[in-house]
DNA sequence: ACTTGGCACTCGGGAACACAGAGTGCTAGA
DNA sequence: TCTAGCACTCTGTGTTCCCGAGTGCCAAGT
């Protein structure tokens, strides 16, 4: 039904719409990519990929246009993921190294992605639920509050003042800091609770009130952030590009991170590093702009995603190995800290 | 040579052409604003306004619209900051009394703002220079990694992990985070060079390298995050408006933290809650965009700056009136914690 | 059975044009 | 000093027209 001529002329309408921006026709297809046949030709399978879905016409004299179809069935089938240069990686690779702690990762990443793809990068912050707890901090402020610090295996640092129920000196201050250390110390994020569910009956019945707000908070600082922070950059990229769906529309999407989170999806939990790519109308929440996502994380704990959003009409093999090759980067520099 | 009416006149142009968005012509100026002239006498006066640079108009044969002198001389005598409804500030009030940390005051702060006056909002992280140090942590993370915790008293956590040059037991760490708090608790930070400077000296020579390594870490931070860190939110509403620069120059200047920073501007040292506004070519970075500007802080000190950026024809006793409103309270917040 | 050249057809988009309407400036009179 | 009237100048809109790119189809060629 689709021979080879057919699938490279799909190809090739999509690579030529990616770089012009214009329905493309039978003439310069015939003449740019070597097909060795004829306009006629072309015009007949072309006539065959509308047929079926893969392209379209914008009015009836006009070139063609691939469909969300098509786009899929390119990406699929009939495009390989482009590498990025030496320059590029070793570019990625500097810039990367010199962040100083996790807000500096995340914010060079998503900075990075944009410029690289000239696009709007999206990166989301490695989730707290596959991290352990490293170390946690009581710092005393004054004798009613004390600052809670806790710090995780991905560098990831969440503090917390607490106004205590009672005035407590920093020695006993001391010494409850050593005993929530040794009860979480390593512990996952999903298992604290259960850790210090019975701790406040190890202890003795004084120090029970102040543990007791202490755990709450800590408990709270645990589910608050649970839904995932989100940062975008490259929105300026947005300007030039024409969308389907309103340019407002899609701004309103970046700053609403419950959208974004859902747009960025779910990793697949067998292929966790598999490049998930979303198609136009695929994508429930914003159609009209296309995703190019996947996740990251040190070695095979995948611990978030980061990807692209852009028009359906963009250069996927570019894009798709921009967003693979950051990945790996970010999960090494990740790992190595 | 600016009678009353005339001024009048301006003032209603200015209101006009803001809420219509279209150049505003004598007729519809009589009418809507009683003036109890006659359209021929707004003629008049107008035409004395465009000799003056106030207004212009678009071509020969259309309405007239306020140049940036024109809304000078509006913002600075011809309009009073509009205060917000009870309402509007009951809801302020609960927002941002739910924040759990500096961070989060600092994101609901530039949503609500960018909420409050369908515009973008900047806002400006407290600064480090004028805050002091309230605790110094280092957490033992191996045996050769510490990480360095600064905790500010306007809440500001700073963390970085430290290669140290030799092995140190968790004891001698304990015992350098105790010379260090003494050395620094209740430091301004600007100070802390000059207090650190001979520390080593007074230590025990097999403490120095540790403690050179640690404190080069320190200083470092300091340094670096003395470029503040600015937010922004909103950047959707800039869809519907026009700006007389392109749309993708104002996004490129939202990410860029520098520019952005330079468009805030100082706070002026006298009146430091005073509200800022840079009207079109006033502003030499972003010409074509208006922006509404305050300093915010704890009491007397001013801790850094906010406010709204838009178009030049914005409406600047309502803009104002929110900028004000959201300082103030944000002010009282951060007093508070 | 597939490919090719030819040909009539369709439609979008730009150029040329006319025109209504809003708004102005000016002048003369109250 | 204000007002009324009037001629004038534009922009924006709607209409028409035409060019050209591109198509679909058919018949002939391989």
């Amino acid at each position: 039904m689709l021979d080879d001529r057919k699938l490279a002329v799909l190809r090739a309408i999509v690579e030529d719409y990616v770089s012009t921006n214009e329905p493309v026709g039978s003439k310069a297809l015939a003449e740019r990519h070597n097909l060795k046949v004829s306009p006629a030709t072309v015009r007949n399978d072309m006539a065959a990929l509308e047929e079926e879905g893969y392209i379209t016409q914008p009015h009836t004299s006009a070139g063609r246009v691939p469909t969300d179809k098509g786009y899929r069935l390119f990406v699929d089938r009939l495009s390989q993921v482009k590498p990025l240069s030496g320059a590029e990686r070793r570019a990625i690779e500097t810039f990367l190294a010199g962040a100083v702690d996790l807000d500096d990762v995340v914010t060079r990443t998503v900075r990075l992605l944009a410029q690289l793809t000239r696009q709007v990068a999206v990166v989301q912050y490695p989730t707290l639920t596959r991290s352990t707890v490293r170390h946690v901090e009581l710092v005393p402020l004054n004798e009613r509050r004390v600052m809670l610090v806790l710090i995780t295996n991905t560098g990831r640092v969440e503090q917390r003042v607490i106004e205590l129920p009672e005035v407590v000196e920093d020695t006993r201050v001391a010494h409850l800091r050593a005993v929530l250390n040794a009860c979480l110390d390593g512990c996952g994020l999903t298992n604290v609770p259960e850790q210090i569910a019975d701790l406040p009956e190890r202890l003795p019945v004084e120090d029970r009130p102040v543990v007791a707000t202490i755990l709450s908070v800590l408990l709270e600082t645990l589910v608050e952030r649970h839904d995932e922070k989100i940062v975008f950059a490259g929105a300026a990229n947005l300007a030039g590009a024409d969308f389907t769906v309103g340019l407002r529309d899609v701004l309103e999407a970046l700053e609403e991170q419950v959208v974004l989170m859902r747009l960025l999806g779910e990793t697949s939990t067998d292929t966790p590093s598999a490049l998930t790519v979303r198609i136009g109308s695929e994508n429930p929440y914003l159609r009209g702009t296309s995703i190019v996502a996947t996740g990251y994380g040190s070695g095979d704990r995948q611990l978030a995603r980061l990807g692209v959003l852009g028009p359906t009409r963009m250069d996927y093999p570019v894009t798709m190995g921009a967003v693979r090759a950051v990945a790996r980067y970010v999960s090494q520099i990740l790992a190595a800290s």
